[in-house]
DNA sequence: CTTGATTGGTACGATATTGAACTATAAATG
DNA sequence: CATTTATAGTTCAATATCGTACCAATCAAG
């Protein structure tokens, strides 16, 4: 009984995921300075916490993007000099990204500058409410994440 | 007490959503024939739902993209046979979007083709967690719109 | 080793997104 | 009702996304 009409849930909760996706992008980009969009932030944000050096293919998995979205994203932030593109010592087909400080200090600052607004909500919004739906969330995305693969 | 480290709880909310969106439009787009996209769709459903004749500049603040953004899906539906725009009788400058047999038809062949896989999640997964978690994100997607103009 | 298959990365082309500028029409103002 | 302002839509240019094709380096099989 429980699944009776469970495809029109399912489509409602991604319709609502998927707005919300929209919404926030928005505000994030609007920290970002010009020429610089939410998949560069991405990227600072993943060398900063998971450490330099890694690979524009790892990222590539790790994002889910094609690799070539990846070369565009990178090359990008090295425009910038928010990255350094090293040879890898290990394998010659391979580079690593690596962060410059105007790299570090830029993620630094972006987040900073989210800080109020997202103390604003957590002011105006119930934000308990977020941390309930946080693990559903994370375990909704590892099964879509796992699934990708079986389909 | 609450609000201790709120800023990084809200950031990873958004986070495992823009994952989810990524995953979840990467499935309604593999149900989706070569050439049209994940907003194409979204037009079909929106005129399907909303009803037929809206202007497609209603749909651009409907879906909060630009109004160019707009033209431009629009007119990709128009290429596929899928929508037609006529004059608007009540107003010179601007144009309704009807659909066509073809496109009411292509969207609920879509829908039809994702419900095995929706019926799937739902044995999979604790759907009764997405029920659950519906009514927090219609409530965030609320409050993030009207924050948007606040801003 | 040599050769064939695989992998990391880039180049390129097609389509998507969006801001700026423009046209046509409608609404508002005096 | 003439003129100004606002609105709906398109065109254009800049950048983004991503599939295909390609190259260079590595790995695997013999």
């Amino acid at each position: 009984m429980t699944q009776q009409g469970a495809p029109p849930l399912v489509f409602q909760v991604f319709n609502e995921i998927g707005i919300i996706e929209q919404l926030s992008r928005t505000v994030l980009e609007a920290h970002m300075p010009k020429g610089l969009i939410a998949p560069h932030f991405g990227v600072l944000n993943h060398l900063t916490r998971v450490g330099d050096g890694s690979t524009p293919i790892a990222m590539a998995r790790a994002f889910q993007v094609p690799k070539t979205s990846m070369t565009h994203t990178v090359s990008g932030l090295v425009k910038h000099g928010l990255v350094e593109m090293r040879a890898n010592p290990e394998d010659g087909r391979s580079k690593q990204v690596w962060l410059t400080d105007a790299g570090r200090a830029l993620r630094a600052r972006i987040i900073a500058d989210m800080t109020p607004q997202f103390e604003r909500l957590a002011r105006e919004f119930d934000i308990s409410k977020l941390r309930d739906i946080l693990p559903i969330l994370t375990e909704l995305r590892v099964y879509l994440d796992e699934d990708r693969d079986r389909v």
